[in-house]
RNA sequence: GGGCCGUUAACUCAGUUGGUAGAGUAUAUCACUUUUAAUGAUAGAGUCGAUGGUUCGAGUCCAUCACGGCCCA
């Protein structure tokens, strides 16, 4: 409920201007809230007065001719003379988002996408009454400009405005320009204002985007084909993983969310397709920090003819490349340390040599069971009854070795305990050929030759359901159609999956997932952590 | 789930041994025709995250809770 000194300054502000009526709902919202302060007011009041002055708030009218980049790339050289000779008038709109007046003339940035200029706006280039007008817009507000260019006495190069209409009012004041938006909270929580204000936001996600998309081209080039699978799944498989459920009321059927698109796109290559990829989402229903979120975006890609080692040669290839595209170089700065992705420079090691030289543990300790969970126990971690010698040797690997591992590794021929999807290895039937990705201590990747043997999948399976009975819930499920999929016969491959948030952290130097993730899950706002959301009871029974 | 830290004006932040709150930016009004965090003057703006407790008195001390950050699991 509104109190008294918020209903009295409502009344203030609808005084006066017969649209004061349209902004009553917005101000008795805020009021609500008690977010209705003086500047809310002060904006309200001027909405009224354009209103007043049969100025459009939202009009949509306003056609742009050039992007504040295109001007920027072609005139930025040109001196004085050379731009008085250009002569050419330019339509160029964006949200002002500065401002300084010296009384008959202003100077104001406008920022278009994430480029932004310098316009002048001068009373006798407008006219008296215009520059009034003018003079309510606020920082914030989009406008649009026509104008011509010239160098102001300071050498900037300035769009001369002859005429300025407002596109939007924008009715919350933005945060301040100097300090800009520190509050992580509410960068996550109004990515928006986040993206308008800070150019580093901005930069990231276009060089996501790019990443992305230098993923999709490199593979396209390489014969890959892009598909999709299901991503609600009736049996989650392909991670080791717990799933969010969900379920489908029609069909009255129990649903996941996809862990991994996996075992859907092997079905594929049992298909005939040879190549294929999938960059797409996946839900896994954990603990968030700044390398998770429950949802995170994974490129998949599954090659037939193929074994674990042609995958290496290739992520370095495509990696690499993607890298120079993006940052313009194969030595990336990531939170203080150069990471070289040049390729050539990966170094390649077996999961038990880097037990043994990276983590100092001795073969003799880590492939005896007792000495090896006596290890892990020392090290703090758990050792669960029943557990495998090789979840152990893995665990011994998290604590040991992942965390140095800053430069890129490929970590390679994994115990088959902890892979069950994976081809055993030709000589040694305990470990795979599979490896593991890892750059600033994280793991970035993850691929073996595939497995193909329907008798030797059922078994994995069969082991894991055991793990799953026996309280293991990340276990994988028995899936019966994959493997009468195997049963007709998959042609040797090998697959990959690369972490794109991950990739995108280490190339936009960025220390948490949520930097990376335009929308990060964040727990909803209340009244009492000073949130303005009001959180979606759940849905009633039909009516 | 655990540990540590944070939450004060729209934004960024101060706030002393507990004595009813400050700055800069933003906003408003005035001055100003070339600024670059423009400048000068004046003014308004706060349920100090929420709820309890201790106290004559709490932004400050204690407890619980909410949200966030970092680290660990």
């Amino acid at each position: 409920m509104a109190d008294n000194a918020n209903d009295n300054g409502a009344a203030k502000s609808r005084a006066g201007s017969p649209h004061a009526g349209r902004f009553k709902p917005l101000a008795d919202a805020l009021a609500a809230r008690d977010e209705y302060n003086d500047v809310l007011r002060t904006r309200i009041d001027k909405a009224c007065a354009l209103l007043d002055a049969d100025q459009q708030l939202y009009p949509n009218t306003f056609r742009k001719d050039t992007h504040i980049g295109e001007i920027l790339a072609a005139y930025s050289d040109l001196d004085e003379t050379a731009l008085a000779e250009v002569g050419k008038v330019f339509l160029i709109a964006g949200r002002m988002t500065s401002l300084r007046s010296f009384g008959k003339v202003t100077f104001i940035k406008l920022l278009d996408g994430s480029e932004s200029m310098q316009v002048f706006v001068a009373r006798d280039d407008l006219g008296q009454d215009a520059y009034q007008v003018f003079k309510k817009y606020d920082i914030g507000d989009i406008l649009g400009v026509e104008g011509d260019l010239f160098r102001t006495k300071t050498g900037e190069l300035t769009l001369r405005a002859k005429q300025v209409s407002l596109v939007t009012k924008s009715m919350r004041p933005l945060p301040e320009k100097y300090h800009g938006l520190k509050d992580m909270e509410t960068r996550y929580r109004q990515r928006y204002v986040d993206l308008i204000v800070t150019p580093k936001t901005s930069e990231i996600f276009r060089k996501r985007t790019m990443i992305v998309r230098g993923l999709r081209n490199y593979l396209d080039s390489k014969g890959f084909l892009e598909v999709e699978t299901p991503m609600m799944q009736p049996i989650p498989g392909g991670a080791t993983a717990k799933p969010f459920e969900t379920h489908h009321n029609a069909l009255d059927m129990k649903l996941y969310m996809r862990i991994a698109p996996e075992l859907y796109l092997k079905r594929l290559l049992v298909g005939g397709f040879e190549k294929v990829y999938e960059i797409n989402r996946n839900f896994r229903n954990e603990g968030i920090s700044t390398r998770h979120n429950p949802e995170f975006t994974m490129l998949e890609f599954y090659w037939a003819y193929a074994d674990f080692r042609d995958l290496m040669d290739l992520t370095e290839d495509m990696l690499s490349s993607i890298a120079r595209d993006v940052c313009g170089t194969t030595v990336v700065p990531y939170q203080g340390n150069d990471i070289d992705l040049t390729p050539g420079n990966w170094t390649r090691l077996s999961f038990h040599e880097s037990i043994e030289k990276i983590g100092g543990v001795d073969p003799a300790d880590y492939n005896d069971y007792d000495r090896c969970a006596a290890i892990v126990r020392k090290s703090g971690e758990k050792v669960i009854k029943g557990e495998k010698l090789g979840k152990l040797q893995a665990k011994l690997f998290d604590i040991l070795v992942e965390p140095k591992l800053i430069q890129p590794h490929f970590i390679y021929h994994y115990p088959t305990d902890i892979s069950p999807l994976s081809r055993r290895n030709d000589q040694n039937p305990d470990i795979t050929d599979r490896f593991e990705l890892f750059v600033v201590g994280r793991e970035l990747g993850n691929a073996f030759s595939e497995l193909n043997d329907p008798v030797d999948q059922r078994g994995r399976f069969e082991d894991q359901v055991k793990e799953k009975a026996a309280g293991d819930d990340e276990a994988h499920f028995m899936d019966e159609d994959y493997v009468r999929a195997l049963e007709y016969g998959m042609p040797p491959a090998a697959g990959q999956g690369i972490g794109i948030d991950r990739l995108v952290m280490l190339l936009t130097d960025s220390a948490s997932i949520r930097e990376v993730i335009l929308f990060p899950l964040l727990r909803p706002e209340t009244p009492q952590n000073g949130g303005n959301t009001s959180v979606a009871e759940p849905a009633a029974g039909p009516a």
